[in-house]
DNA sequence: CCCAGATACTTAACATGTGTAGTATTGTTC
DNA sequence: GAACAATACTACACATGTTAAGTATCTGGG
């Protein structure tokens, strides 16, 4: 069989988390998760009230994960929940003040680890490996599952 | 701040989203996670006991993940544990033939989603990204936690 | 208007990720 | 050789991944 450390899944994996041990002790520092830190970031990123669907699309985080983070962003005052007109079934989520604020204390560290990163694997190489990274998952996202 | 969908944290999880849809249903034919199957991976691989901490090492697992896991297999008759002499702290872990049967079967459909992988995206691709996968991960794990 | 189906979200159950603490064993130092 | 640190693993607590089921709401055909 396909040697193991060298399949494709085990590769990303690994890269995954080596990029990921520049980020995360910024984010403890915040009491923050990884998954957390997504959510308040895509908030940031559209400064209007996202739906919960459309959130866990755009974190790729599943809906029942999505749940469960707001509830408990909720009880920290991170973010605020309004019911959308017109079809009661969907809450719509935006930060709180104190949700903008944090955004904005973490920001600069995770810039900062990013240019890290950027610089130890070289900066050009960084941006064409991202390149390929989208093009297989937009390859492999091609009805495979119909 | 940095786009949210153009990081590299978020690429290499889509992209690795992207890999695991072809592997998974596979896998829960046979009532197998992701992890449980990778340790069986490893220890297909090696053919012969392994001691927990280097199956976590191995498997890029934390080693309280890799004991449920292996109580798990363990209930399961996939594998077996004995300790290793001269250090009764240590225990090696070996595949049962229970264990072998399993990765035997399921190794061919594995392969073969591999290949469906490797067709999509092209096989000279796929061993390019990898490799520089490969280098990105060791070029990040150089002394930063000091 | 009613009701079957679709949709949006939540809840539940089990497994794993992650960090911390605990236990047992081994190694080391004085 | 007894106290101490280091090592290997396990236990625990909380958060998330994953799948399935549940609830409320909306939509469209009769």
């Amino acid at each position: 069989m396909r040697s193991f450390d060298e399949s494709l899944p085990m590769a990303l994996l690994n890269a995954r988390e080596a990029a990921m041990s520049y980020f995360r002790p910024i984010l403890a520092d915040h009491d923050l998760t990884e998954q957390q830190w997504r959510i308040l970031r895509a908030l940031s990123a559209y400064d209007a009230p996202i739906e919960v669907g459309d959130l866990a699309t755009q974190t790729s985080l599943l809906a029942p994960s999505v749940t469960r983070i707001l509830s408990n962003l909720e009880g920290r005052n991170l973010i605020e929940r309004q019911t959308v007109e017109h079809d009661q079934r969907r809450s719509a989520i935006s930060l709180s003040a104190t949700g903008h604020e944090l955004v904005h204390r973490v920001a600069p560290q995770s810039e900062a680890a990013y240019n890290t990163i950027e610089t130890k694997f070289g900066k050009n190489k960084l941006t064409k490996l991202i390149a390929e990274l989208h093009e297989l998952t937009k390859q492999l996202s091609t009805n495979q599952d119909l």
